[in-house]
This record gives C-alpha cells, sequence and structure tokens, in this order.
DNA sequence: TTAGGGTTAG
C-alpha cells in the first residue's frame, strides 16, 4: 500500500464514502464495509470513522458502535459525543452516563456538544444526584449560557419535579429561541403538568415567538390529557388561522382531544374528513371507541382497517384487546390475542402490555384461575402490569386468597409501587380485615411509599379548574361543599348509601363517609353543576380509575340533576344519564 | 467535526 499513489488512495477513500453512504441501511453491510476497510491497510481518514459510527448509532447497532470506538486511539471529543448521543437515542441512558464518565476521567475536555445528549440521558435515569452532578459540570466548564445545553436542563429539572429549579433556568435564559419553548411545553405535556404546558402556550404567544407545528402539536396533546375540548378547539383554530395545520401530526393530535374528551361522534367525523390517515389515526380511532365502551365499532373499524387501512401496528392491538376487554368478549379476545402470536410481522408480536390486557379481559370477566394460568404460561417475564391487571380482577371478585398470593409477587417484583399497595389493602377494607390494611399502611409508611394524588380536572368559560381530593383551595370551596352536602341529602332521601368499603382507614362511619365525599371527582361534579350552562354535559377527567361510590353518586347526580355526566377515568369513559351508565357497571 | 422540540395505549 505504501507504494500505492496518493490520486489511488484519495479515489479509494471517495468510493468507501459511497460505498458507506449507499449501504447504511443495515449494521451488516456497515460490517462488511468496515471489514473491507480494514484488509486495504489504508489509514482509516476520520471522516470515514465518523460517517460508519453515526450510521451504526442512527440503526441502533449499539454493541459495535462501541467496539468500533474502542479500537479507535485517542478518539476527540466529537467521537464521545457521537457515542453518547448513539446511547441517548437509543433508550440506553445509563451507557450514555457511563460513556460521559469514563470521558471525564480520561480527561478529555468536553465542548459544548457534549452536554446536550448527556443531560437528556441524566433526565431519563431516575436518580437526580446524577444530573445535578453533571449540571455542577456545565457550570463549571462555563456552557450554562449555551442555549442548546439550557433548554436540556431545563426539561430534566421538569422530569426530576424540581420546578423552582426548572423555573430559574428558563426564566433566566436569554434568548429562548422556538425549540426551548417547544421543549418546555412538551416537557409539561408529558410529565403531568398539562396546565403548565397550556399556560406556557400563552406565554409564549405573549412574547412574540411564533409557534410551529410543533408547538400546536405539544398543547393539543396536553388539551388530551387535561381533557379539555374547548381550550383544544380554540388551539387549533389559532393553528389554522395562523396556516400551521395541513399536516398530520396537529391533525391526529386534534382527533386525539375530541377521542380524550369524550366527544366520540366529532372524532369519527374528523378522522373521516382527514386528507390523509397513518397508522397512528387508525389506532386513535379505535382506543378512542374502546375507551368509549363502544367496543362494536372499535371492532368493525379495526377490520375496515384490515381491509384498506394501513397495516396495524402493536398498538393498534392494544386498542382491539382493550375493546374486548370492555365488552367481556373473551372469545373474540383469543382470537386477536392468537392472531398476534402466529403473526410472522415482527411489530404485532405481543409484548407485556398485550399480555397485561388479555390478563384483564380474562380477570374482568371473572376467570381467575384461566387468567392465573395464563401468567404461568407467558414466554416473557410478567412485568408489574400484568400482575396488577390480576391483582385488579381479584379486588373486584374479592378472591382475597389469590389476591394475596398475587400481591407477594408483585410486592417483590415492585415493592414502591403506592396503587399496588392501595389495591391490596382496599381487597382487605372489603372484607372488613382491618387488621392487615393498618399492616399494609404501617408498610407503606416504614418504606416511604407515596400515593399519586387524585386529581380531576373540569373546564368552563374558557379556564381549566384541577381538583383535588379534599381540595379546599379552589376560590368556589365553600359553595363546592354546601353544593355535595345538599345533593347527598337529596340522593339518601331517594336510596343512596356511601359505599364505605373503598376507604383506606379503619375509622369511623361519619369520618368514612366525610373522606369519600371529598374525592376529586364529586368536588368537580360539584364545581360544573355550579358552574357549566344548563344544556351542556359536564367533563370531568380523573388521572386515576374512579371507585365504586363516585361511580354510584355520578349515577344519582345525573338523576336528580336531569344532567349529563362525562367522567374519563384512567381506564375508560363513563356516561352517565338518568341514573344510567354506559359502561353497564363494568369498568 | 457534531446539537436541542412532536402524535398513538395503559
Amino acid at each position: 500500500m505504501k507504494s500505492c499513489p496518493k490520486q489511488a488512495l484519495s479515489i479509494t477513500k471517495q468510493a468507501f464514502a459511497s460505498l458507506l453512504s449507499i449501504h447504511s441501511s443495515h449494521p451488516n453491510q456497515l460490517k462488511q464495509i468496515h471489514a473491507l476497510l480494514l484488509t486495504t491497510g489504508i489509514s482509516i481518514k476520520n471522516s470515514l470513522i465518523t460517517q460508519l459510527l453515526t450510521s451504526l448509532t442512527v440503526l441502533g447497532d449499539m454493541p459495535y458502535a462501541r467496539q468500533l470506538f474502542d479500537e479507535m486511539h485517542k478518539p476527540r471529543a466529537y467521537l464521545w459525543n457521537t457515542l453518547i448521543k448513539g446511547y441517548a437515542k437509543n433508550e440506553m441512558p445509563t451507557e450514555a452516563a457511563a460513556v460521559y464518565r469514563q470521558m471525564h476521567t480520561l480527561n478529555v475536555r468536553p465542548d459544548p456538544f457534549t452536554y446536550p445528549f448527556v443531560v437528556k440521558a441524566c433526565a431519563e435515569l431516575s436518580d437526580s444526584r446524577v444530573g445535578v452532578a453533571v449540571h455542577v459540570h456545565v457550570l463549571k466548564h462555563g456552557l450554562d449560557f449555551v442555549s442548546v445545553v439550557r433548554t436540556e436542563l431545563t426539561v430534566m429539572y421538569v422530569k426530576f419535579g424540581d420546578a423552582d429549579s426548572s423555573d430559574y433556568l428558563f426564566d433566566s435564559m436569554v434568548e429562548k429561541d422556538l425549540v426551548a419553548w417547544n421543549a418546555l411545553i412538551a416537557a409539561y405535556a408529558q410529565n403531568g403538568l398539562a396546565v403548565n404546558a397550556v399556560r406556557l402556550f400563552g406565554d409564549m404567544s405573549d412574547s412574540g415567538v411564533r409557534p410551529d407545528a410543533v408547538t400546536v402539536v405539544c398543547v393539543l396533546s396536553a388539551c388530551s390529557h387535561l381533557g379539555c375540548l374547548e381550550t383544544g378547539e380554540n388551539v387549533y383554530e389559532f393553528a389554522r388561522r395562523e396556516g400551521i395545520d395541513c399536516n398530520i401530526f396537529v391533525d391526529n393530535a386534534l382527533l386525539d382531544v375530541f377521542v380524550k374528551c369524550g366527544n366520540i361522534d366529532m372524532a369519527w367525523d374528523w378522522f373521516e374528513n382527514m386528507p390523509h390517515r397513518n397508522v397512528i389515526s387508525w389506532s386513535t380511532m379505535i382506543g378512542g371507541y374502546a375507551m368509549n365502551g363502544e367496543s362494536e365499532k372499535a371492532l368493525a373499524l379495526f377490520s375496515k382497517m384490515q381491509n384498506e387501512g394501513p397495516w396495524p401496528n402493536d398498538v393498534t392491538f392494544l386498542g382491539v384487546l382493550s375493546a374486548c376487554s370492555h365488552a367481556g368478549l373473551v372469545r373474540e379476545g383469543w382470537s386477536y390475542f392468537n392472531y398476534m402470536v402466529q403473526s410472522h410481522d415482527e411489530n404485532v408480536k405481543p409484548r407485556k402490555e398485550h399480555y397485561a390486557c388479555m390478563v384483564d379481559l380474562l380477570g374482568r370477566s371473572g376467570h381467575l384461575e384461566e387468567a392465573y394460568n395464563f401468567i404461568k404460561s407467558m414466554p416473557i417475564d410478567p412485568d408489574p402490569g400484568v400482575w396488577g391487571a390480576l391483582l385488579g380482577a381479584c379486588a373486584a371478585y374479592h378472591d382475597t386468597e389469590l389476591g394475596q398470593h398475587v400481591a407477594d409477587r408483585l410486592l417483590e417484583i415492585a415493592p414502591d409501587v403506592a396503587s399496588y399497595h392501595i389495591l391490596l389493602s382496599n381487597m382487605y377494607a372489603a372484607g372488613g380485615r382491618w387488621h392487615y390494611v393498618e399492616k399494609i399502611r404501617q408498610k407503606m409508611r416504614r418504606k416511604g411509599v407515596k400515593k399519586v394524588t387524585a386529581y380531576s380536572s373540569i373546564e368552563f368559560d374558557g379556564q381549566i379548574h384541577v381538583l383535588y381530593g379534599g381540595d379546599k383551595l379552589h376560590p368556589q370551596s365553600l359553595i363546592i361543599y354546601k353544593k355535595l352536602e345538599e345533593l347527598i341529602k337529596h340522593m339518601k332521601g331517594i336510596g343512596y348509601s356511601p359505599n364505605t368499603g373503598s376507604v383506606f382507614h379503619d375509622v369511623d362511619m361519619e369520618e368514612k363517609e366525610a373522606a369519600l365525599s371529598s374525592h376529586s371527582e364529586k368536588l368537580a361534579i360539584a364545581l360544573g353543576l355550579i358552574n357549566v350552562r344548563h344544556e351542556l354535559p359536564i367533563r370531568v377527567m380523573k388521572n386515576l380509575r374512579t371507585c365504586d361510590d363516585c361511580h354510584t353518586f355520578s349515577k344519582f347526580v345525573s338523576k336528580i340533576s336531569m344532567r349529563e355526566i362525562i367522567i374519563r377515568d384512567k381506564s375508560r369513559f363513563h356516561y352517565f344519564k338518568n341514573g344510567f351508565c354506559s359502561c353497564k357497571d363494568f369498568w
């Protein structure tokens, strides 16, 4: 090779460069090119290696990317950055952080391009100490005013639930560009702070930065979470005026708003008139019918999709199985599930979520033993979601024995999840075994397991109101409780008796009733009765599953107030009208 | 020799 003329060498390198750019769709092709490159013995130009490394990280072959990286002699900072970015983008935050640590140990000086992905990886790790340590490094290197780095730090602190830090970083950002606004709006929308997302969208408009389609999609997604139909429609109207509609992402996001606000007919109209529909549009619509209890329509739409729509994916099947689950269609559920098992399409192979759906379907229909055997026969390790579905069924069917067995398994693999402790505790409470309830409560206290705070939201006059259980902070608090008192008195006269089975503590009857009567959905319904125009339904969105008592309560309220009440809980929609619920008490 | 933001279910 030494005798090889310079010009020929350059041609060879160019040839490899074009080989790389043409054959970069599969890791094996890249490996072959790499091997070929090594046999020529030409000194591998950095740009070729970078191209190879980047292609490997894009294709997600991180082990090979790592191997290639390890063969390099003293890689420069930008190559470290490429590797970190690869791990971060391939959902391997632990590895990304490890590479950064190694870089630090070897005294490779990080540059402004290093931190966006290191910080992103830290945000994914549940250990906030690592994130804070990296923030300190950023400060030491004087890179905290680089807007991309600062944006990622802001998002990281939102994920850690550290509002003071994220507020400070964002507010003190000198030039907030479009991506910075979008990143924070997205972070709020995805981390249970959807109200903040909507508010920030307002601030953004005031600041003069013009939103784009990404902004609109994020805000619409926040509206979906909150169930804010009016705000969602206003945001879309704004997008239309600004010419940032005509985009399938925006169309799907608005479809999701209709679906998640329980406006299934509007969703269908919108879906039918969309100029383009992809697998997400179809899956959203199918899932929407399922969530609204319209299982036949969900399944009919799925057959239509098989005939004329795009190829279904794993998410489509979650909607299909959930439709079966909500309607108790055990036979149909099995047949869809078996179809998935036999499918040669890797995208449709059942994942743990599908197993959880099947357990839910079998469990809800009372086939507890079958559900248990199904879990035991699983080819993959059952995750907490799978066991949790069975525990829920045990609680619903008062099978304390199996429930205890399931809970033992569950608390082994997910000892810190409050909802499982609470399910177990409710199961004992329903059977009056207060001694066990107290034991669980002590265990939770000892281990510091925190409950997810229950809240409900309701929108009227363009304002979003969020109410927590026992809320006393709402400006109309006094009238809300007065209204509730009136309602309960009236309802008791016609046969309502509070179902105290699901109250956590072993306290006396009066206290139990008081705890029940301040559940967030009851407060939201009362607030709705006071404020929502009579011709409109009262739409309440709850972040957790609604309890038996609130369900009965809502039926009674729909009857005595002659109002339509729509509650979306974590599981599905409930339409209460004239004393009945669309779920037929099966949820 | 390179950078940050988005939709679907549970």
